[in-house]
DNA sequence: ATTAGCACTTGAATCATCGGAGTGCTAACC
DNA sequence: GGTTAGCACTCCGATGATTCAAGTGCTAAT
């Protein structure tokens, strides 16, 4: 709001990213006297004092109170982060672990961001979060049947690249042949519509071509609408909420209360966090209340996209303290999402010639 | 260790009663003064204490320190509960809510548990968990094959009563005509199965039988034996671990954290659970370290398992501070794991006419 | 423009004090 | 003998005073 040009000397930012680096390895406000000790600041304390009032002018700096040193701002970790170009890279082990976890499975989205996000957790230290988006369009691709006994059958449903499944049960029997009728009428009748564009003429020319089996055409309908609703819902995961703990900013009980309860109350960090997967190819930093729910005052979410086909089909995430190690939480985030993505893009994996 | 007869006159019951009420109402140490406003002790607060004082020597109470009140120890929750055979009953409109929420699912255990689970903890206010325990003999009841293109298709494996799903890849081609010849090979020859019993002599059958097809058998039969190992690690899942923090007990952070890293480090709990889940048709209650793994001092820990068919298909519970509200936790969970054990027993839902 | 020095502010830690709650025990009472 | 009133004793927790150290802002000197 108050002025500020948004120039900084080059003094200036090197304090700025000093009293960050020092904040994010401590935890405590940084005063002068320590940022002498930096070698790229080659002044004293005085000096540093008046460059960190202007900062603090600027909005990029705060004091809990008077007589402690200073903290970055919002605005002030937004500048650091900016700054980082220069990605932490994983060593060499780690890329292969995340390798090797990703190869067991092959193309079941699913498992693969079950595994990323523990191993981003793990990785990182921080509550690891994983994200399959709302989306607008859903529908069935494909359709398969199998009958179990008279009266039961597993209807089974191609969204996407996920597989979902469904129990019909009947009152009636379902003969065999009426399953591979069935199936045969799901595929030609209802594969690519979404829940709203299967109407009741539809439903009923299906009845028709079902013949003396019309009865299971109106159960099942049923339920392919159930998953299709069921599915668009998008779905949120967390991984090691328990790491929070470790850091002192989640110390305060109140704090941490309302960060688990963010996390139950999935539905509202799901409608905000699927707008923003659609967009762009880079790692997202939310910085605080920057964007999203105000309930994260002092977190920082970084998340990137994972695609197929050019498509987002999911995110994977970190949450943790403002004060969070950004580079290596960036680089984990962009490595993970940049090898989910490719394993699902690049299939035809060699068969290895095991015994 | 040190003796005591296990006879307890009618007015240390009712004292023992009364201190474990107040506690867990109240969550402090409740002093012999205080007891005297409870109708059912006709007594001074002078008696009081002398009846605390043996029941303290009998191991029922526990001093915090010299001059606060008596808490009751793991041993006196345990008479408690024991106690307890009127049962707290649900309310009409929480059976209905129950009832009415495990109509929607059909059979599909999985979805059926996530929803109790949910509700268990919503019910209680407590953190709620769910198990699917480890089982001996995890074996595919029946196959599917669907093709989505000429190197990919879905392998559809039912185990139990649950379906699961993987993607087969191929770098040769998987014409229309292997598919519903494999599934029948591998229907014939591995369903019943467990993964140790599919030999090599076996497998080789199985390609003789693919004829021109054999290189589908190994990657299918691998892709198998993936899945049934992955599904007999058993599952568990918690819900509602915010609601700990509603408790004093857990207002220590180191407790607290003791217990989250509990909940991460499910492979344990599995084990303990696995094997407990197969007993008995009751609520089981563990009280603190009674039984369990010994990070959970102040915890009590109440399931009960849900069976199909008459075996153990799954447990639900409720974990919480040992002064918990049994009443209201035992009658939740028995009502729960009664309802869901009914719904997957029964099947044959009437269809009703909705237009 | 930079720096040294100093007065000032403020939260955190330490310590002593005090009050209340609750006990255990003894002596009186039924 | 069981029950109760009374009292001395213990111990925790809250309160308040004091001290301490860190860090600032400002002024004057360089």
């Amino acid at each position: 709001m108050s002025g500020g040009e948004k120039v900084l000397n080059e003094r200036k930012k090197a304090i700025l990213k000093a009293i960050v680096d020092a904040h994010i390895a401590g935890g405590e406000p940084v005063g002068s006297k320590f940022l002498t000790q930096n070698q790229q600041i080659g002044c004293s304390s005085a000096t540093i004092r008046n460059e960190m009032a202007e900062l603090e002018e600027m909005g990029y700096l705060e004091q809990p109170h008077t007589s402690a040193g200073r903290i970055p701002s919002e605005a002030g970790y937004r500048f650091y982060v900016d700054l980082l170009i220069d990605r932490y890279n994983l060593t060499e082990s780690e890329i292969e672990e995340l390798r090797g976890a990703l190869r067991q499975k092959q193309n079941e989205l699913d498992a693969i961001m079950q595994t990323a996000v523990t191993l981003a957790s793990k990785l990182t230290n921080y509550t690891a979060l994983s994200l399959r988006p709302r989306q607008a369009r859903i529908a069935v691709g494909r359709f398969e049947l199998m009958r179990l006994d008279d009266t039961t059958a597993v209807l089974i449903m191609l969204i996407g690249s996920v597989v979902k499944t469904k129990y019909i049960r009947s009152n009636r029997a379902i003969p065999p042949e009426a399953t591979s009728l069935l199936a045969g009428v799901l595929n030609a009748k209802i594969t690519g519509l979404t829940a709203g564009e299967i109407t009741l003429p539809l439903i009923m020319e299906m009845e028709r071509m079902m013949g003396e089996y019309d009865y299971l055409v109106s159960p099942v309908v049923r339920a392919v609408c159930e998953t299709i609703s069921g599915f668009d819902g998008g779905e949120l995961r967390f991984e090691g909420i328990n790491r929070l703990l470790a850091y002192p900013e989640f110390y305060d009980m109140d704090r941490l209360r309302e960060m688990l309860a963010l996390f139950e109350k999935k539905d509202k960090l799901l409608e905000v966090l699927s707008d923003e997967a659609h967009s762009g190819d880079r790692v997202q930093i939310y910085i605080g209340r920057e964007n999203l729910v105000k309930v994260m005052d002092n977190s920082t979410l970084v998340f990137k996209t994972v695609t197929q086909d050019g498509k987002p089909v999911g995110a994977i995430g970190i949450i943790g303290p403002t004060r969070m190690n950004y580079r290596r939480v960036i680089a984990t985030i962009d490595s993970l999402s940049r090898n989910i993505t490719e394993a699902i893009n690049a299939p035809k994996d060699k068969d290895g010639s095991e015994s």
